[in-house]
DNA sequence: GTGCGGTCATTTGTACACAACATCATGCAC
DNA sequence: GTGCATGATGTTGTGTACAAATGACCGCAC
């Protein structure tokens, strides 16, 4: 076996799908947007079949709709539709690190490193999707704490399915860039604390930290969008 | 509009996914088995497309694995690498009950009660297969105690990963009658002590025996799997 | 007998044509 | 002018033919 046939149809699935997720995800297809099979066929240099086999996995996991004789329709989220997932969220946060735990060996943690110049270089230059893309790498390497598999693969699904209210969010605010350097902020934060942990080996202590960061983050997008009453 | 035609083709969809999974999980498509999608399309009365769709999705939760040219093949499971799934399925069961809690009506509580009835007659005639069928109906049960979409969603998909194992240990087991007996009975007491937690209006406590429950089973199963050495 | 190569049957993956369906514009009756 | 029927247009869902790939079988050389 030459090692290329099959797999490279599996890899280009893998490829279509995370790159299709990754736009939605970061609102290149905003929500309420309708994407044509053909298109993206065309794109991808391929027939709507294959297509359709991504779109039907982005379906089931709740980023897209298709309706017959409409379209395939960007599914639309809002706070308080999120506020189940988000809850679900903070829980499976505190679990990596408690199941299966795997300790970082140095390039990786000099992989969680590298990630505080790239905060600090975005703090000089601030800009929403670059942070939303440092926010995700960060997420991929917090998921290689744990070994546990369907943890990450349910982690990751709330994730992508949380990320896009963020960049909603912010594009909603009339004046974003006070939230952009703030959120930044305790981002950085975030890590820090979490590289500090790792570096003691209380993994179980970086759980803990994702908790309430992701728990309280939540609640300044909620608080965004429920002007408190007295 | 009538009301019908497209959600005709959505409801098949569901269906012929939910009678898969079950024939799946009750090893009527054992491990290993393989399955032709023109088969199941001319027992479906439709053609290989919508087929495809449903093995897709099969698929992508792990029950089935579809390879070039040789065919769509049940997937194998092991006691070993259940473990995690385990693992985290102990977890999710515990968030049941705390995560947006929903208290039954009388209704519902006369249906747990229900099963109980049906426990004590299964003792009378033990049957494997019918044992599956309580416990399922047991479960979807107990999902409706959380509103929590995401969670049961999450909840469903351990389930129905982790029920096959059960039936595949207790096929391979010589006198595997006084298993059955015994997990009756462990069953019928899990059963009695989540009415008692539910009536009394504590839902918090049935995550909690739930989750020592589903862990002891686990435990059982090891130890059946694994003899243990001095 | 054994190992190797090729041929064939079988099955999934892909491409494409067509059906089903929804939406919007158009025109006609009143 | 308004309301409704009707057709045009565009999109996803389905059926089907063909390509790609795998494994089994057979025959042949040695």
């Amino acid at each position: 076996m030459a090692g290329g046939g099959k797999r490279e149809a599996r890899s280009r699935f893998e490829r279509i799908y995370a790159l299709l997720r990754s736009r939605i995800c970061l609102l290149d297809y905003p929500p309420g947007m309708r994407l044509r099979e053909e298109d993206l066929a065309e794109e991808f240099a391929t027939s709507r079949t294959p297509v359709r086999r991504v779109l039907a996995r982005l379906e089931d996991e709740g980023f897209l709709r298709s309706v017959h004789g409409v379209g395939t329709i960007v599914t639309d989220i809002d706070i308080d539709s999120l506020q189940q997932v988000y809850q679900l969220r903070v829980e499976l946060a505190e679990l990596v690190g408690k199941l299966s735990p795997v300790r970082p060996d140095a390039a990786r943690l000099e992989e969680f490193r590298a990630l505080l110049d790239r905060c600090d270089r975005l703090k000089g230059e601030p800009d929403a999707r670059e942070f939303a893309r440092i926010n995700m790498d960060f997420f991929h390497l917090l998921m290689t704490l744990t070994a546990n598999e369907p943890l990450r693969e349910f982690s990751e699904r709330l994730y992508y399915q949380t990320t896009r209210i963020w960049l909603k969010t912010a594009a909603r605010l009339t004046r974003y860039e006070d939230m952009l350097q703030a959120e930044i902020r305790f981002f950085r934060h975030e890590v820090a604390d979490i590289v500090a942990a790792i570096e003691s080996g209380e993994l179980e202590t970086v759980g803990h930290i994702r908790r309430s960061h992701v728990a309280m983050s939540f609640a300044r997008l909620y608080a965004e969008a429920h002007p408190q009453s007295p």
